[in-house]
DNA sequence: TCTTTAATTAAAGTATATGACAATCAAGCG
DNA sequence: CGCTTGATTGTCATATACTTTAATTAAAGA
C-alpha cells in the first residue's frame, strides 16, 4: 500500500483548521507566506510550520521568487480523498435509497 | 464554523491507517471489535482505543449486546469529508480543462 | 555597507497520540 | 459462586504536534 502513506499525510494535515483555511486562501490564487499568516492569530514561524506541514503533503507547492515565497494550491492529494471517499458512496446511496423507500412506504399507507 | 471541529475530528480520525482498515472492514458489514482488532499485530487496547477515536468522530457506532460492541460503519461524516473536498473540484475540473486544450493545441499545431 | 523585508531555523514548553502491559468490568455459563 | 470471554480503563513510556520567542539566512535597496 504505497499511497496508504499519502493518505496518512494528507488527512493529518487536513486535521488542523489553520491548514484547512490556508487552502482556502489558496483557492483563490497564490499567495505570499506573509499573506496568507495575516488573518491568523498566530505567529509567522506557526504559519511557516502549517505551510510546511501542506507542502509534504504535496497539498501545496512553493515557488522562489526573490526573497519572497509563492504558495499554490495542489489538487492532487484532494483528488485522491475524493477518491479514497468514493469507496464508500455506495453505502450512504443504500442508505438513502432504503429510507426513501421507507418514507414512501408509510406515505403510501397513511 | 461548527462543523470545524467536526472536521477536525474527522480528518484526524483518517489519518491512522488502522482506522481506515477497521472503516473498510465495517464497510463490509459491521462486527465486534475482537473481529476488528483480529488482523492488526497490535494489542486489543489498542485497537479499542483507535474504535473509541472513530467513534468519536461520528464514523462508527456501537451498540450493546450481551458482552459483544456490535461495530456499524456511520456515512455522514465521509459525506460531509466529500462535500467539503467538492469545495475545490472547480479548480482540478479547470487545470484538467486547460491541460486538456493545451494537448489539443499541440496536436492542432503538429 | 547598513538596513529592511521575507521567511526559516533553533530552542523550549506544553499537550496530545500511540501503544504496551496489567488490571478491571460486565455478561453469560458451568 | 467461580470461570471464561469480550471489551474497557489505568498507568507508563515514547513520540509527535503545536506554538512561542529569539536568532539566522537570503535578497533588495538606500
Amino acid at each position: 500500500m504505497i499511497d496508504d502513506d499519502a493518505l496518512n499525510a494528507t488527512f493529518a494535515a487536513l486535521a488542523h483548521p489553520a491548514r484547512r483555511a490556508i487552502l482556502a486562501r489558496l483557492a483563490k490564487g497564490s499567495a505570499h507566506v506573509n499573506a496568507l499568516a495575516e488573518p491568523f492569530e498566530m505567529s509567522l514561524p506557526a504559519v511557516s510550520n502549517h505551510i510546511r506541514v501542506l507542502e509534504k503533503a504535496g497539498l501545496i507547492s512553493r515557488e522562489k521568487d526573490a526573497q519572497f515565497r509563492l504558495c499554490k494550491l495542489e489538487t492532487r492529494p484532494l483528488q485522491e480523498i475524493s477518491n479514497w471517499t468514493n469507496q464508500y458512496r455506495h453505502i450512504w446511496d443504500a442508505r438513502f435509497d432504503a429510507m426513501d423507500a421507507l418514507l414512501s412506504n408509510i406515505k403510501d399507507t397513511d
